[in-house]
DNA sequence: CATTGTGAAGCGTTTCACAGCC
DNA sequence: GGCTGTGAAACGCTTCACAATG
């Protein structure tokens, strides 16, 4: 029996959806459906079931062709695709604001990814307790990854902090970073990086709210011309 | 007559990136410098200079051959698209774990965001004061909203909330969503709805650990796999 | 016969490569 | 000479449309 073309490769915007997918096929289990079809689940994750169709097709054919797909072994089959198969312990630079709230949100554990420690370089926050866990001191992030097993790492620190967070994490053997902090991160290119910056979220949102403003500014079809016409 | 069509399109990919050049931008200019080449900029966000061009470009020609852009003049175009000419109000609804960091978080503020209010469901947190804001009960959005001028809305409610907070937040009269609840928004087309949504985002990093380690199982040609080839 | 799985077309984004200009 | 601005090629993702099939 030949086993399975493993070094599928999966786009990235499919692997972004496929979290997505799974909450909601999670949700239906719970509710006891157990089998779904694309077109529902793609009305569930507000998209277009061709779409929903093409990235479970490069999990492999799980569906049944006039019936659709059975919700826990889709379930199972994406969580294997996503390596959920196992925990996945975290550690947090940064006991501020935010790495409080990141510590204290139960989410993290829940969904496998518990925290495994909080480091600080403030001696002041070390040995408090943010949502069970006491912060410690930055240096002992070598020995928290190593004794953990820890490959993902999250940076919570200000701006200025963060590349030097990076730094000591990559060099602790992190292998995969979640970056709150408005900076771009310099990385070896081997370490996954990925970023969620509020301002960024904000200043998108405030393009769209501002161009809304300058349509109603516009009369009919014409180009209006309310703030200044540049030339091309 | 007049000349040039005001409304340009600019790409969303493009949209996402120039907060970021615009951050990267003020650093510079606090710096004392004021001004850059395509491929200083993109090297410090991280991307290939023909981009920066190209995204430059959909604002207008404002860059000098032979020289580069003029730092403090790209600012000014960059905000004035962004439309952060002015300030955006937002209103946060859930007075939680999250919603308190978001509110303690003073960069929203600094950022052109000030918050204009928090609200929750809880008579137990309404009256408690986060960063400033006292919260209030979530049947004041309407008021908040109208008062205040808000576009913008911050979803930070526990998931089987989030819907609900959704729909108050548009029957009040908001048109923009940052939802950090872990569900997709069912909202009207015209609402422009973003997402943030930490296990997504843990979950693609898992994926892609996963890969990693699939690879080191696999014998493999070639791929040396030690650490860390750091480089910047 | 409803629904999947998928070639192929369509579309948006990235990158190349070089003409245009300072 | 150096750097921008931009057509055009390359690429990746989305959507269509329909053959395959339980």
């Amino acid at each position: 029996m030949p086993p399975e073309r493993n070094r599928r490769r999966i786009p990235d915007a499919t692997v972004s959806r496929l979290p997505v997918y799974l909450r909601i096929l999670g949700e239906q289990a719970d509710e006891g459906v157990d089998s779904i079809s694309s077109e529902r689940l793609a009305e569930l994750a507000g998209v277009n079931a061709a779409k929903v169709r093409k990235d479970l097709s490069y999990l492999g054919s799980y569906g049944t062709r006039g019936v659709g797909y059975e919700v826990g072994y889709l379930v199972y089959q994406i969580r294997r695709e996503l390596g959920l198969t196992h925990d996945w312990p975290v550690v947090i630079v940064g006991a501020g604001n935010l790495g409080q709230a990141l510590a204290g949100y139960g989410g993290f554990g829940e969904r496998g990814f518990p925290v495994a420690g909080v480091v600080d370089v403030d001696p002041a926050k070390v040995g408090t307790v943010l949502g069970g866990v006491r912060v410690r001191h930055i240096d002992e992030l070598p020995q928290i990854v190593q004794t953990k097993r820890v490959n993902i790492g999250v940076v919570a620190t200000p701006p200025h902090a963060a590349q030097d967070a990076a730094e000591r994490l990559v060099a602790a053997g992190v292998t995969s970073i979640l970056n709150f902090a408005p900076v771009v991160l310099a990385v070896p290119r081997a370490i996954e990086v990925r970023k969620v910056d509020l301002a960024v979220e904000l200043q998108i949102l405030s393009y769209h709210e501002q161009r809304k403003a300058s349509l109603h500014a516009v009369p009919g079809a014409g180009a209006g011309a309310v703030s200044r016409p540049a030339s091309a």
